[in-house]
DNA sequence: TTCGACTTTGAGACCGGTCTCACGATAAAA
DNA sequence: TTTTATCGTGAGACCGGTCTCAAAGTCGAA
């Protein structure tokens, strides 16, 4: 690496001496802090002006330690879930003047790791995340500047955390689906878990997906449905094979009548598909989904969806970190935020078929 | 401001003190340049780990007048357009060591100039912008360090530019609707145009919407359609005032029979408002959008859409700036990526009406 | 007129790195 | 063995701000 070019920027000694005053004066006048005279003020706000005078922001940050800008993890900004989300941090943000660092983990947890150390190499005066995995947090316990956790929460982290109220929305829609007389419902979600589930909601402990589990199994137990654990389907990612296993599940023999999808993004696979499969929603299948995506009220037949309040969810958890950045030190918060289900036409009663034994 | 708790980190010096090294040594192993003994650098490396040394890339940005990050500001990162474009970007950074700084403007140059300001002010190597307007362009000739732009040329700007062939895809698109016979056709955009439009091509300086309205008034010139300007509707944005104007259109008495949208947002809107009003695509109307976004493939009918090869579009701006970061100085270029037209459903011959006369 | 209180200013240390320069030591060349 | 080159290291300046401290100046009250 060659010496930068680096064309010799103006700074408050250049400033200072234009304005025929000390460096300290100056940098009083264009820091905005202490006391200077008016006529001072003005002469050095002039010779700002001619030398078209632009602080360095990072040279402030040096010293004060604060560096104005907040980091957000999350883990696929392509996701229109995700995209809201920043807009909402992005929007709080703003106004207190703090800018928005962004970085992708693709929900990968050593790619989170490294944006995390990164953001805070950059001296981030705090970090949103949405953990990738909740086994391995080791790297999030270790975060020194505050940091709030979006959309999920993780038990052993007694941080400020604004989620939604995923138990209930899953128990709802669940149930709706139970209520039209589904027996084989499916859940599907892109999260992955390592191993076998088989009802170790205890090693699950990111809480979004613990939480809609749980609430998924409590409606089919209510509706006295058994192994419902069995229709619990993992690392539905945007990934070929995952398309595959969907179709996969959709020509099983004993292919679900109804599915639960965990956001917008494995909805709309889910419903591409379905249509591939020949199949007919609600017809065949009644698909409800997390997240009401613009998408999902044009589709024939529009979909059933848990309305989540996204933009809320971003601006929230941007309060509550910018809250404590002012110095706030009371505990950590958890906010749940509720869900509302918007009925659309994607329900049905269970279709009959040739597994029925009535 | 009260002083800052400030932890007291871990700095070049305490590992040098620690490893009984100089801080010049010490900076030497650490920061990865100049030359060291193995005996001395296995011992640094060694009271780094123990004391839990992390660098302040604040600091190290100050010397080295590079900060390691670029500075990205779109129109509005809950368009699914620009999303995927900031992953394209974001996923070349990376590759690179570099991080992005994202700002918003919501298509607004005031939020433009300013996100610009303290991006420049925090030092960020390079800039990629989507400018908001054409005609205010003074900030963005004043940027010092290199500016590329994204999907939107400015004919004054000579910087790095990637853009997609826009001429060409309103022409075919167009043309595509008025070979299926359709004379009275709109082209629905999100851009403001301040003023009235009347033939004003050269007031349009954002390549993309001028470039766009050249290739439909084009193809409306082929087909010996008249006075084609005056459909050309501007200011489609996300708000509700632009959605009451769209069923205006759909509700006229000379409504279009065919419609050419900006982008997919728009689209969404339109087509919401055609089903509003009880019109059926393409019986009714016939519909093509810039953007292949997912749900236009499972809307009944399918959109017909002009693909604009988008990740590649931020793939390509983010390695042009980067390599210009590494100190290319050839000439700045100006890619024009290729579009394509994937036909669905939504394109149909023009229906009879009210107001012909044949 | 003198003194204390307050305001305005300048000098210079400091933040945590990078980097230049000079010096001593060791190795290679004469 | 002496000379020259090379290597490794330490001292300290520097980046562009902030901030402490003390000196100088201003003012009203005693």
């Amino acid at each position: 690496m060659k010496r930068p070019p680096k064309v010799p920027s103006i700074t408050v000694s250049d400033v200072a001496r234009e304005a025929k005053v000390s460096k300290a004066t100056a940098a009083r006048v264009l820091g905005g802090y202490g006391t200077v005279s008016d006529t001072v003020r003005t002469a050095v706000l002039e010779a700002a002006k001619t030398l078209d005078y632009r602080p360095n922001e990072l040279a402030r940050s040096m010293t004060t330690g604060r560096s104005g800008s907040i980091g957000v993890v999350v883990g696929d900004i392509e996701n229109p879930f995700f995209s809201l989300a920043v807009r909402g941090i992005s929007d709080v943000a703003r106004l207190s003047g703090i800018n928005v660092i962004l970085a992708n983990s693709g929900e990968e947890v050593e790619a989170e790791k490294s944006a995390i150390r990164v953001l805070m190499a950059k001296q981030v005066d705090g970090l949103i995340v949405t953990p990738a995995q909740s086994g391995d947090i080791a790297h999030l316990k270790e975060i020194a500047c505050p940091l709030a956790l979006l959309d999920r929460a993780l038990p052993e982290l007694d941080v400020d955390t604004v989620t939604v109220d995923d138990r209930t929305a899953a128990l709802r829609a669940t149930r709706m689906l139970t209520q039209a007389g589904h027996r084989r419902i499916a859940y599907v979600t892109a999260a992955v878990l390592s191993g076998d589930f088989r009802g170790a909601e205890s090693r699950i402990n990111t809480s979004t997906v613990r939480e809609r589990i749980l609430g998924f199994l409590e409606a089919c137990r209510e509706a006295g449905i058994e192994g419902a654990e069995r229709n619990i389907h993992f690392g539905s990612g945007r990934s070929q094979s995952a398309h595959a296993v969907l179709l996969n599940l959709l020509r099983g023999a004993d292919r679900p009548t109804a599915i639960l999808a965990s956001d917008s993004v494995v909805a709309l696979d889910l419903f591409k598909a379905i249509r591939e499969c020949g199949l007919g929603i609600p017809r065949d299948i009644s698909l409800i989904t997390f997240h009401d995506a613009d998408w999902t009220s044009v589709t024939t037949p529009p979909i059933t969806v848990i309305d989540q309040p996204v933009y809320a969810l971003g601006k929230s958890v941007a309060e509550l970190l910018i809250r404590r950045l002012k110095g706030d030190d009371r505990p950590p918060e958890r906010i749940v935020l509720p869900t509302a289900i918007i009925e659309r036409m994607s329900v049905g009663g269970r279709p009959s078929q040739p597994g029925d034994r009535s």
